[in-house]
DNA sequence: TGCAAAATAGCACGAGCGTTCTATTTTTAA
DNA sequence: TTAAAAATAGAACGCTCGTGCTATTTTGCA
C-alpha cells in the first residue's frame, strides 16, 4: 500500500539538467512539514493525542487539506512512526559504526541513545509513549511500532554479541540479558527523569552501564 | 463485591448499636463497584481512555448516574489512583513486613512486585501507562499519580538501606542507585512482554536483581 | 409508615473528533 | 500559454465526550 510514501523517500527531489531549478513536488514538501510539525506534537502528547485538527492549526492549513496526504489518521500516524526511526537511526546507530567492532562501537551506541534520551526528558519518545498506547491494539500502527523498535534492539544484541567476540566482555551473559537490563536504565531514565522530574536519574544511568 | 475496599475507606460502614444490621450506605457501595470496574478499565486503556460513558456501559447504570458519584472526570481518575494504591500496598509492600529487615525483605518486595507485574502484562499498570499520559500534563490527577509512585519508591530504597545496615549488601552502592536499577529491570518486562510480547523477559528481569 | 435526603435516570448542550464531498486554487507539463 | 492534474479549502456528517439541569426513584431514619 502507500506507493506515494515509498516514491517520497527515495526520488522525491529531482535536479534539472541546467541545475538551476531543482523541482520539487509542492505536495511532498508541505507533507514533510505536516510529518515534521506531527512528531513534534506526537512526541509530547503521543501519538493518540495526535489529532488532524490541532495539527491542522500548527501548520495554518485547512484539516481536508492536511488529511488528503494520509488518507486516514493511522497512516498519519505511521508516517509518524517512520520518520522517528529514521531520525534514531541516524542519530543514534549510524554515528556507532565509526568506532571499532565490540565494546566501543556498544559504548557510543549507548552514548548516543543517552544523549537523545536525555533530549527526550523535555520532548517526550513515542517509542515509549507508544508501546504503552498500543500494547493491547493491534493494528498496523501497533505492527509498524513493534518492527521499529525490534530492528533497533536486534542491532543492539548484535553489538553485545560482537563485544563478547572480541573479548571485551565476558561471555557468560546472554547478549540478550545485557541488552535488556541496558533497555531497563533508559526506561528508569525516561520514566524519573520526564515523569518524577527526579535529578540525577541521567548519572544513574550511565552508572549502570559501566557494571 | 469488594466489601474490603468500602471499608478500607474507614467510615463508610456504620454499624447500629443493636449490632445486628451492617447498616451500609448504598452509595457508597455503588460507588466502590464503579471504582473497581474504572480500575479495570483504565488499567486495559489507560487513565486517559477512561470515559464515563464506557464506564456507564459496563456498570449497568446511566452516564450522569456514574458522574454524579465523583463530580467531574479528574476526580474519578483520582479515585482510580488511591484504589491502585491501595491494592498494590496489600499486595506488595505489606506482606514482605512479614520477612526478616534487609536482603529477606528486600527479596519478597521484589518477588510480589514481579508476581504483580506479571500478572500485568495482560492486564496493564496505571503506574507505568500513567505516568507516560501525565508526565508534562500538570494538575491534580499527575500529582496524585507521582506522589503514588514516590512513596512506593522511597519504601523501596528504605528497604535496601536496611539490606546494608545488616550487611547483607555492600554499602558502596547508592541506595537510590540499587532502586533506580530495580525500577529498570520491572520496566524493561512491562515493555517486553506486554508490549513486544517477548518471552522470557521475566526471566530475564529475575536474573537481573541478583546481581 | 411517612418524609426528607440521597441516588439515579433522562435529556440536552457545546465542543472536538475523523472523515466525506464538492468547489476552488495552485502547480505541473506539453 | 493552456489544459490537465494535483493540492488545498470549506462545509457538513455522525459520533463521542464531559457536564449541567431537572425529574424520578430509592433509601434511611423518626
Amino acid at each position: 500500500m502507500n506507493v506515494r510514501h515509498i516514491t517520497s523517500l527515495s526520488q522525491a527531489s529531482q535536479v534539472a539538467e541546467d541545475g538551476s531549478s531543482r523541482t520539487l513536488m509542492k505536495g511532498r514538501q508541505t507533507k514533510a512539514a505536516i510529518v515534521d510539525a506531527a512528531l513534534g506534537l506526537a512526541s509530547q502528547i503521543g501519538l493518540e493525542g495526535l489529532s488532524i485538527g490541532a495539527l491542522a492549526e500548527v501548520t495554518g492549513m485547512s484539516k481536508s487539506g492536511v488529511f488528503a496526504h494520509f488518507g486516514s489518521r493511522e497512516e498519519l500516524q505511521i508516517s509518524v512512526i517512520r520518520e522517528y526511526h529514521d531520525r534514531f537511526e541516524s542519530e543514534v546507530f549510524y554515528p556507532a559504526l565509526s568506532c571499532a567492532r565490540g565494546l566501543p562501537r556498544l559504548q557510543s551506541l549507548f552514548d548516543n541513545w543517552m544523549q537523545r534520551t536525555t533530549t527526550e526528558i523535555d520532548s517526550g519518545c513515542i517509542y515509549i509513549s507508544g508501546a504503552v498506547e498500543f500494547d493491547d491494539r493491534p493494528g498496523s500502527v501497533r505492527d509498524a511500532l513493534a518492527s521499529s523498535v525490534s530492528t533497533w534492539q536486534n542491532a543492539l544484541q548484535r553489538s553485545v554479541a560482537q563485544a563478547q567476540e572480541e573479548k571485551h566482555l565476558t561471555a557468560v551473559a546472554d547478549p540478550l540479558q545485557v541488552a535488556f537490563e541496558i533497555h531497563g536504565l533508559i526506561l528508569a531514565l525516561h520514566y524519573e527523569a520526564r515523569f518524577l522530574r527526579n535529578p540525577g536519574a541521567a548519572d544513574r544511568a550511565r552508572k549502570g552501564f559501566t557494571e
